[in-house]
DNA sequence: ACACGCAATGAATAATTATTCAAAGTCATA
DNA sequence: TATGACTTTGAATAATTATTCATTGCGTGT
């Protein structure tokens, strides 16, 4: 599938502006611009890969309003949404990132449209690269957006889940880029990171952000972590005996939000939770799978605002409650 | 039809976030909500009707972006978006509305989540509606909304136009409305209206506003003066000899932008020129039958933002370069 | 120039979505 | 409780959309 050229682009959104929001048939369009009904549909289909067709749904399911009103009173949240579940059934890790993805791409742009944003720090993270993917485009030319952390993988090839480039792109802001990896594999190494005058400033600049969203990872087999080789087999098993279940922001912290006693959790390149305590902390978690990580790093008391998946919050509303049954 | 209960509109939103952001088909949300294929497919056109499901197109054919060019620098635009066709021909009134409702209520959205926005007056007309019809919902519970005219026929009967309750119910702002007629008739019963206090406090708030969104408004048989009989056909036939082709704010205007001498464009009960000129004024307008209009109300030099559609950028661009003729 | 591989095309077909229609349900009134 | 007007329902059907597939066109290397 070779890259379309403009030709196509210009017929691609001629044709999306006539079915979605002329309401013409793919009949219709074809006989309007002239091609085979076929190509209508290949053009719209483009269109709609290519990320300039965008759906929003006003409004969510009843039940997703009850565990946001929940969740907020029990942490003291700003915002906080539960995108409804988009079948594929309770394990559908993508379906869950799409529906979080496209609901806090809205909450993002609604948030960075504040004149009074001025720098946004970001972490990293599939659910996040999803979130700004389906983020309306802004215009913010004044806008910086900063790393947070490292995001590099231990072997220092590049991250393809990088979102500052993507969030630059939809918001018209200059990005900067923190070049070195999400975790040292040593504290030495960790220093070297941290002496680079570069890597001061970047971390400097991070600390000056009005905003921060993040994103929420397990330990477990699925988290980024193990899949993205950021941790070794050994240093997982070595993180959960001593009780982590979560990573936020490179730190490790275990089921009632408290950092581990282990050494990973102090080799993270990045800013750190009393860097961000105080402003406002926008979290995205997506999948059941990352129950546990969640519950912990809603704990650390540092969150502001989340955005969850519906199965997630049904799964998250159970543990608590098994921690704290009602009175029969 | 009567009203949907609650049930319908759960069903409906689930319906719709599993049909167009979980890409599922009808069947698979039939089986997964336990319903008919049927009722999905009416619970998801429902969704549609009643405005919880919004498509946004991101960008536009070139055609429209070299309009839009041409139009910013002749007219010392701020922002002009030309929208695209939506097929149904040259003289289809509904789709060229319709159009430029979706482009302008992007836009608006846009410019009313600036935080430095505290109030904006609004004008009357079928775009404007359908612009804030078509706007996504945002959260500015500071903002006001003002009427900067009256809006009641001459009859003073509720006028089904009315802009001001729908923004502000998008917005989450309060609406200040202008209990007024758009015309008075006699500089009498103007007068009158303007002697009231309530009348001149709500005057003052309005030009008060950061931003102003307006109509043009032709004086053809198809414009909304005459459609919604707030001028007689003899006053018609009497602008019309005076050389008025456009209504902008209740002014009457002639080709070249310079109000008429008549007495009607001295009975509009609301803000004129001097009121808004020097802040932000955004204009609508669509269909070809506005050219004329659209043509004087740019030539007042008040406008600063301008959303048409394209057969009116068309037809716009043929009108000037008819006077203006490129040499051979 | 020729053959080769690959992408693009549109006719044909499969799958999905929208509409129709008869039947069942609901509500107000007698 | 019975009646009639009106709505809602789902099966059937019509219309539309998505996919398949054989073919064409195009660039590339020989």
């Amino acid at each position: 599938m070779g890259e379309p050229d403009d030709w196509t682009t210009y017929l691609a959104i001629r044709a999306a502006w006539l079915s979605f929001v002329g309401g013409c048939t793919q009949g219709e369009i074809a006989a309007r611009l002239d091609v085979s009904p076929a190509k209508v549909h290949r053009l719209i289909a483009y269109a709609q890969r290519a990320g300039h067709v965008r759906f929003h749904i006003e409004g969510r399911p009843l039940e997703c309003l009850e565990y946001e009103e929940a969740f907020s009173r029990s942490f003291g949240l700003n915002n906080c949404i539960v995108a409804p579940d988009l079948g594929g059934g309770a394990n559908d890790e993508q379906a869950a990132i799409r529906s979080v993805g496209a609901a806090a791409g809205n909450l993002l742009a609604q948030l960075l449209s504040a004149a009074d944003i001025r720098q946004v720090g970001v972490g990293m993270g599939r659910t996040l690269k999803a979130a700004v993917a389906a983020m309306p485009r802004i215009s913010r030319e004044d806008l910086s957006i900063v790393s947070i952390s490292g995001s590099l993988t231990s072997r220092l090839s590049a991250n393809p889940y990088d979102v500052v480039q993507l969030l630059s792109e939809r918001s018209g802001g200059e990005g900067y880029y923190l070049p070195v990896p999400y975790l040292a594999t040593t504290a030495t190494e960790k220093d070297m990171f941290l002496k680079q005058p570069s890597v001061q400033e970047l971390l400097a600049r991070a600390r000056r952000s009005d905003t921060f969203v993040v994103g929420i990872g397990s330990i477990g087999d699925d988290g980024h972590l193990r899949r993205m080789n950021l941790i070794s087999r050994e240093e997982q098993s070595a993180l959960q005996k001593v009780g982590a279940v979560g990573d936020l922001m490179g730190r490790f912290i275990d089921i009632d939000g408290a950092a581990v006693p282990a050494a990973l959790s102090e080799q993270a390149v990045g800013l750190g939770f009393e860097d961000v305590r105080g402003a406002r902390v926008l979290a995205l978690s997506g999948g059941v799978s990352k129950t546990a990580a969640t519950l912990s790093a809603l704990r650390t008391g540092v969150i502001t605002d989340l955005v969850i998946d519906e199965a997630l919050a049904k799964s998250l509303a159970d543990a608590i409650d098994a921690k704290v049954p009602q009175p029969a």
